[in-house]
DNA sequence: GTGGTCTAGACCACT
DNA sequence: GTGGTCTAGACCACG
């Protein structure tokens, strides 16, 4: 598994930094339906951080859907697919873009430039998988 | 002005909502470089909050550049205009975009939809201004 | 507030329980929607169990509607009412009563004694909080 | 013997799902006294799970009165018939049933619709019977 | 003073 | 060995 990088210091909980961090592993198929995750207390260890900051993560990604903990197999990226977009999904996700993109236009970005970047950061998660297809 | 609605119950701070809240109405043009805010004071009882609350948000709002807070005139929308683009916003943006992005993919969002939706709260968020020109 | 018995020798965890109290005095009416919940450090301390133990009751009471968790006012029963019973709800409820259910037939039990032991607890409940309006 | 479908990443434990499953079975008379049920280790490969799991199942029936446990002819049914209802179990469901029913209530359903519920949930037991009498 | 986060360390139930 | 639960104690952001 690829080195995930969590910024100790910044504003952003660690368990949310964790919890984003292994959905771009899924997002940029570094992560796949099935595949396996470390145990709490083994994932902390390599973190650095606590064993309750690992679990913390994994609830949220198993309250939304992106993984299971299984009684038997461990941990595993939710072998049945992914959560879909539903309109709860979506009236966050405009909530969230809201500010960010009003920002943008206060700073004097028009449509298209915004468009250029979120392509630009849609296209860079992606590449982030090319390179390592196994494990 | 128009009002604003915020979210007490939020995860995200007041000060934060608020400031937020500001920037899209300057996205907006609802207001407009020169135009005057509500005292500390006056704002927090209006909102209902604290006034700390204000004063954070103004804080950080003059910190960007996108108000000025004068003894005497009081607070106005920075009349010299907006910040730019800078290099450091820009990467700020690109760390906040991610994992949403990211998401989005993960629940099976192609970039057309996804570039679709950008658009809808784009154009959502000029439209909150073309109502009240005046204020 | 009326006291709250916890069972810490119970084989259901202590957040289980209270969170099951709290929805008991709910369904009681001696908690009405508005009512203001201890702070998560004076309740642990009345209860004599840790601050985390009653902040992990209070996110599943939260998670599901029953309270909010006020920047300001802090805890509160849920103002806009309780959550209905939705389909989801409904499953679950199923899922769980089949097995008790069975286990009384497996015993014994005709339908109509089961219906009457239903009817009682339900008055059981409704009983609790016809003693004390206020609180 | 009718499939038994046991769910890996429930929260309640795969001995106590396993148990529930046998006693809805003999609620449903798929399962009556004397039949035999299969021995620890076949039934454990036949349900994918750890021969310690079916033996923790097994010994709960047990010891409740549902099942013998005979050296040479294996595990039955129990012939001489099922537990009763005795005080200290009915003082149990009481306890089970109290969270469930007031949670109901809190979400808004009367005494009516309750009785419904169980009554669907009681047919349900009885139906899954019907189809093979024979096993 | 409030909840949110994090740590360290412990016990237990489950498989 | 796994996750689940609980404790004690600490720091911080928020209001």
């Amino acid at each position: 598994m690829v080195i995930i990088s969590l910024d100790l210091q910044s504003e952003s909980p660690i368990y949310i930094q964790l919890r984003n961090k292994i959905i771009e592993g899924i997002a940029s198929k570094q992560l796949r339906p099935g595949d396996p995750l470390p145990s709490v207390r083994t994932f902390a260890q390599d973190l650095g951080v606590n064993m309750h900051t690992v679990n913390k993560a994994y609830q949220l990604l198993k309250q939304d859907g992106f993984i299971q903990i299984h009684r038997q197999k461990g941990v595993v990226i939710n072998p049945d697919g992914m959560p879909s977009v539903d309109g709860n999904y979506l009236a966050n996700v405009r909530e969230n873009l809201r500010p960010v993109i009003s920002e943008s236009v206060c700073r004097g970005m028009n449509k298209e430039e915004l468009m250029k970047l979120i392509q630009e950061v849609y296209e860079e998660i992606q590449k982030g998988g090319e390179h390592d297809d196994l494990h």
